[in-house]
RNA sequence: GCCGGUGUGGUGGAAUUGGUAGACACGUUGGAUUCAAAAUCCAAUGCAAGCAAUUGCGUGGGGGUUCGAGUCCCCCCACCGGUACCA
């Protein structure tokens, strides 16, 4: 019989020196693309969790290629970010030493479970052959704007050339720059003038933005960084902090990310996800007129319709206008509260969405259709980045304007009769207009139309689409990360030519952020200043950079001209399946679409989305272990869960798994031994005392969580491996169920499928012998073959790889039970399950005879001939319960079907003294009487 | 609150288009083999009643459509994930 770890490492060393995964876009096979989302290689290593989207990719890759496609599986690793700087910080090791060293780790790890990457196009996103490309992509997106008529980005230089010959007159393009000059003032204007004008336009630009800044960690981190109002890393608490950085303007892209989502084939609540983020929405932008001023306010609002309901209006605190029209008596007051909300921290605030809080400013605004003055108040609970940051309050129709009106005594007029909706929230769109002047009497829906008309009509506002989703921040304070290859002359920006790229991370010992947030970079002088008066950015670029492209690269990783070929780029074109996370829903998977729709515009790719189709796999999930500590005044004592005072509990300290019995039930304990074992690795304790359960035993807490080695629960791929097998490894992740699921890990199980693959190796042998006949075989054992075929096929089209590897499992049985050891059913079987389990039909396929590698020859074909049975065994229902079998000849008609289940002598005791009022046959499925 | 998802034996899960619910495994029980154990092989295994043939019940709960519902429709419950003063 065969010895998988002899096996494995013979195979192994066989893939790799033939380099028989290695591909190359010069083909007349057409080509399939699979892809990983690739690790960021952290100190933990691969847990057993990792590798369930790889195997799922790989055996689509490896299914792919025997069906005759050009299939690229590349690797690679993120390998910027922040766990290696903080642990840069920490021990002082350089980043590039402990990444490297992390990625062999995993690149070891991966080699065990037998992947099929093309490791020669390897990619790190670290490396400056790599980056080189990711600073060049930023270079364009610097240097080009968004054109709303061509509705596509185009260079900035074209621009210019149209302000110089024709002023701002008739430029459409997406800004938020609202002046205009002609040709004559632009040529008049100073270089720095014209540098901000145009700044307004860059895809890349620079502005003053609140950003999350966690003086802890020393960086500003992005919203999906943060939980809670805490970092996400380390739990530190996160403010708001004005700093000048980098942004992208991603929100010019906003339309197309939104409807490209209608072309890719993702699940729906990943594009529900990407939708939310977007978040578009339709209505009105309104100027009211400030009294006794010449000064506007400017509102978005979905519901114009209810205008005859505002009373009042909010502005955000961060308003630019509270200065200019704040009232005298009020200013005091004004400022007070000013100062409280800037110093509350972003986790008060969320924790606190309940709690009210605003002032009057003293100043009135003039409601444009009634030309009423309403209060203009300064609210919590506007916020300046959505919208125009001032809203118009409508007590009315609006819950938190509701609510604001009653706290501080606001003029609450109903303008929607809801009285035929008594189900409806304040906010629905439902019911009839009153007090509402010509709106009177119409529903709301007609009402928000009507209104969008006259506000055209008068003139005093426009009707827009307003996204939820902001320009990305693109600066990081930190070392670890793409330096941008940008320098400053007098403070004016430029970009880095291609011939001076890559420009390197420079080498420094320090990393640790200055403490006024600069990044480590901004110490190194020598570096930051070039002569003549030029300095270079200190600020890098964030970890989503590298992973913004990266799938571009791997279709010709070792261009040194280009970030890849024109001939490769067209002949891979995008992805064809894409595996990974549901945690990069947000982040990457848009900031990865956006870099590719503008790579688009430019020519560079031909096709409009990366990623064509998307499977999130689920998380395998780990057991934690607590037991509850409860601190007094005698000392520690450790209570047995199922006797503890939950009140009582000091702390659950989380232990390691293996110390537990029976982990993960709900009868976890430690016995004597683990406590013991408890004592040994956390000598700390040793004067603690152990309250046990009446039997004896201390029971422990159980919860299913992240696998971290925080929780002491971390299951490394290699132990599997090396006590079952890579194949049963693969084989038995796939087993677990369907690859979106997330399941807890548990070994129970995997004994299944270790068996599974000896019998069907067992095949193979007579009395440990190799042995394969030439016979010809069976009708039954054609059947046998071709059903699996057929299914197998099936079900790793559709990633339903548990139910393929179950017909599999019934096909070995079957054969197994006909004692079949011929070479033209075991032949094709072995081909069927090379992707599944690689190592193992490689080495019967040698064994067969073949010189070259199984994973190379082909798919076996299906013949549907072999599938006919003579027969069919019909369940006969009456009322469509199922009451007796029987078999009937494949080609009976409905005649006889009807005729002879009637007429059967188990039926009669259903059908006597009823009515048969009719019955239904449907061939190759069943037969029911209906009986009354 | 809103959005999305899930709910099937003791356990993981299957049922692709409305057509035999529980495939395939794990576990458990009994048996063979063995000095013994492991491994292997055979048999049984949704629940309840019955010696049995058999019968009733059964896909979170309630209702509906249909000859027929795990699958479609309506209402409700529980759990998981995302998201939130988004005007």
């Amino acid at each position: 019989m065969l010895d998988y770890k002899k096996i494995e490492a013979k195979w192994k060393k066989n893939w790799r020196d033939s380099e028989l995964y290695k591909v190359s876009h010069k083909s007349d096979k057409p080509k399939f693309y699979v892809l990983d989302m690739f690790p960021y290689p952290s100190g933990a290593g691969l847990h057993v969790g990792h590798p369930l989207g790889y195997i799922a990719s790989d055996i689509v890759a490896r299914y792919k290629r025997l069906k005759g496609f050009n299939v690229l599986h590349p690797m690679g690793f993120d390998a910027f970010g922040l766990p290696a700087e903080e642990y840069a910080i920490a021990t002082g090791v350089h980043p590039a030493e402990s990444t490297s060293k992390n990625i062999e780790r995993y690149k070891e790890q991966l080699s065990n479970i037998g992947f099929s990457f093309d490791w020669s196009r390897e990619l790190q996103t670290c490396d400056p052959q790599y980056y080189k490309w990711t600073q060049w992509i930023f270079t364009l997106l610097f240097e080009h704007y968004y054109d709303l008529e061509e509705d596509k980005a185009k260079s900035i230089s074209d621009l210019e050339a149209t302000f110089r010959a024709k002023g701002s007159a008739g430029v459409k393009a997406y800004t938020y720059y609202e002046g205009s000059f002609t040709a004559e003032q632009w040529s008049a204007m100073e270089e720095t003038a014209r540098f901000e004008i145009l700044s307004e336009y860059r895809l890349a630009y620079r502005k003053v933005g609140y950003v999350n800044w966690c003086s802890a960690l020393g960086t500003v981190l992005a919203n999906d960084q943060i939980k809670d109002g805490l970092s996400e890393r380390g739990g530190h608490p996160v403010e708001k902090k004005a700093m000048t950085q980098w942004y992208l303007r991603t929100t010019a892209y906003a339309e197309r990310l939104l409807s490209g989502l209608e072309e890719i084939d993702w699940s729906s609540s990943l594009k529900t996800i990407q939708r939310n983020w977007i978040g578009k929405s339709k209505g009105a932008q309104l100027f009211f007129d400030i009294a006794d001023s010449d000064k506007q306010i400017e509102v978005f609002t979905t519901r114009p319709d209810t205008i005859f309901g505002a009373t009042y209006m909010v502005l955000a605190p961060e308003h630019p206008l509270i200065e200019e029209i704040k009232s005298a008596d009020q200013s005091d007051k004004v400022q007070e509260y000013l100062d409280y909300v800037s110093s509350r921290s972003d986790r008060e605030r969320m924790s606190q969405v309940k709690q009210v809080t605003g002032v009057f400013t003293g100043a009135y605004a003039l409601n444009p259709f009634t030309q009423k003055k309403i209060p203009i108040w300064i609210g919590e609970y506007v916020l300046m980045d959505y919208g125009t940051g001032a809203i118009m309050a409508v007590p009315s129709d609006d819950e938190r304007d509701h609510t604001f009106a009653e706290k501080f005594g606001l003029e609450i007029i109903p303008v929607v009769d809801k009285s035929g909706h008594p189900n409806a929230s304040k906010s629905d769109k439902v019911g009839t207009m009153i007090n509402s002047e010509f709106l009177d009497g119409l529903q709301v829906p007609e009402a928000i139309k009507r209104m969008y008309q006259e506000i055209n009509e008068k003139n005093i506002g426009a009707v827009t689409i307003n996204y939820k989703m902001r320009d990305a921040g693109f600066s990081r304070q930190r070392y670890w990360g793409e330096p941008f290859p940008i320098i400053y002359k007098d403070g004016i920006p430029s970009v880095l030519s291609k011939e001076d790229l890559p420009l390197e991370l420079p080498q420094t010992d320090d990393f640790k952020p200055t403490s006024d947030g600069q990044s480590p970079l901004s110490r190194i002088d020598s570096w930051v200043n070039t002569g003549d008066g030029l300095k270079r950015e200190t600020d890098t670029m964030p970890a989503v950079a590298g992973s913004s492209w990266y799938f571009l690269r791997y279709m010709d990783p070792h261009n040194q001209e280009a970030f890849a070929s024109k001939e490769a780029l067209d002949y891979w074109q995008n992805v064809d399946l894409y595996v990974g996370g549901s945690e990069h829903a947000v982040a990457h998977l848009l900031y990865a679409r956006f870099w590719h729709k503008f790579l688009y515009d430019l020519g560079y790719v031909s096709v409009r989305e990366p990623f064509k189709k998307l499977i999130n796999q689920g998380m395998i999930q780990g057991v934690i272990e607590y037991i509850a500590l409860v601190k007094g005044d005698s000392g520690d004592r450790f209570i047995s869960a199922d006797i503890v005072n939950a009140e009582s509990v000091s702390a659950f300290i989380p232990i390691h798994i293996d110390f537990v019995s029976d982990y993960g039930t709900d009868h976890s304990h430690l016995k004597t031994d683990g406590i013991e074992k408890f004592l040994e690795w956390r000598p700390e304790y040793k004067g603690a005392e152990f309250v046990t359960s009446e039997d004896g035993n201390l029971y422990t807490k159980s919860e299913t969580g992240k696998m971290s080695k925080r929780y002491y629960n971390v299951v490394n791929p290699d132990d599997v491996v090396d006590a079952y097998g890579a194949d049963t490894f693969r084989l038995y992740e796939m087993f677990l169920g369907p690859i979106e699921q997330s399941k807890p890990w548990d070994m129970q199980g995997i004994e299944g499928v270790s068996k599974f693959l000896r019998r069907f190796s067992g095949l193979f042998f007579s009395d440990e012998v190799f042995n394969v006949t030439n016979e010809n075989p069976t009708d039954q054992e054609l059947r046998i073959l071709h059903t699996a075929i057929k299914k197998v096929s099936e079900d790793i089209e559709r990633f339903s790889h548990n139910t393929a590897i179950s017909a599999l499992m019934i096909c070995v049985n079957e054969l197994k039970k006909v004692n079949c050891n011929k070479r033209q059913i075991l032949e094709p079987l072995a081909q069927l399950m090379a992707p599944l389990a690689p190592f193992t039909t490689e080495e019967l396929w040698e064994r067969l005879g073949h010189k070259t590698s199984i994973h190379t020859s082909s798919y076996p074909a299906f013949d549907e001939s072999h599938l006919k049975e003579d027969s069919f065994e019909y369940p006969i229902c009456v009322n469509g319960k199922k009451r007796a079998l029987k078999s009937f000849p494949a080609d009976a008609d409905k005649a006889t079907l009807e005729k002879e289940s009637l007429e059967m002598e188990e039926m009669q005791k259903w059908i006597e003294g009823k009515n048969v009022v009719k019955v239904i046959v449907v061939p190759k499925r069943m037969v029911n009487i209906v009986v009354k």
